[in-house]
DNA sequence: CCTGATGTTCGATCAGCGTCGAACACGATG
DNA sequence: CATCGTGTTCGACGCTGATCGAACATCAGG
């Protein structure tokens, strides 16, 4: 549930999304998936959109840690959750890694389901 | 000791160098350190040279891994083990990507002893 | 040949992270 | 108001990875 007034969705400013945390969000598998599914697809994704391998639950943690890496900006619409890839910020920050991530990414296959 | 019968030092060949791998293998924090080292420092640098905070086995460990991801190359002179950044293959395969880690890198402060 | 320097290997330990199910919160819909 | 759909939160569990000390291997030098 898109919790509004209980937790509000924390993100790094531009100026403070760290490499580090990049690469740690970046080195899982799943998330890294997620990532070259939402790079390749067209529009905003909600959380549940994504054909994911793991529970629920795992992957609201998924998306929490790219969120609070600054990978990807999250707001609510109703009842979903849309994700959206921070690509203006982080081709400003690291020139170039987002293109690499995509590309290599694709290998991990991440079906979106419907629009 | 730079084993060298025992146990030959393996790398991955320049296409098969992994993004996924690369990225686990910098999302350590010494072993990012390492990495910034060893590229802001002219000419390769032995294991111990590094001023690293763990004990001898877990360092060896750090640079088992990083070889191991294509990271760096080592080879053995006399009874150390030399390091040196795949430069050219990294760029190759991923342009721009060593870069961002150097210049990001340097925050983590891993001082070389020495020449 | 003995000693010191440099790394590796081998267990063991420990913390962290990915994982899950169950319960909860919120909006939409009837 | 009741129900459904969508995510989050909360403990609990298990496994992987970082860590260490001790032992070992190799080379260099006296």
């Amino acid at each position: 549930m898109p919790s509004r007034n209980a937790n509000p969705i924390e993100q790094p400013t531009v100026e403070n999304i760290d490499l580090s945390s990049i690469l740690v969000a970046l080195s899982e598998p799943v998330r890294l998936g997620i990532v070259a599914a939402l790079a390749s697809h067209d529009g905003d994704v909600a959380c549940g959109t994504f054909d994911l391998p793991v529970a629920k639950s795992t992957s609201s943690h998924h998306f929490k840690v790219l969120r609070e890496s600054g990978v990807m900006h999250q707001y609510d619409e109703g009842t979903r959750r849309l994700n959206r890839l921070r690509r203006a910020d982080l081709d400003a920050r690291f020139p170039g890694l987002l293109d690499l991530i995509i590309a290599e990414g694709r290998q991990v296959v991440v079906p979106i389901i419907g629009p």
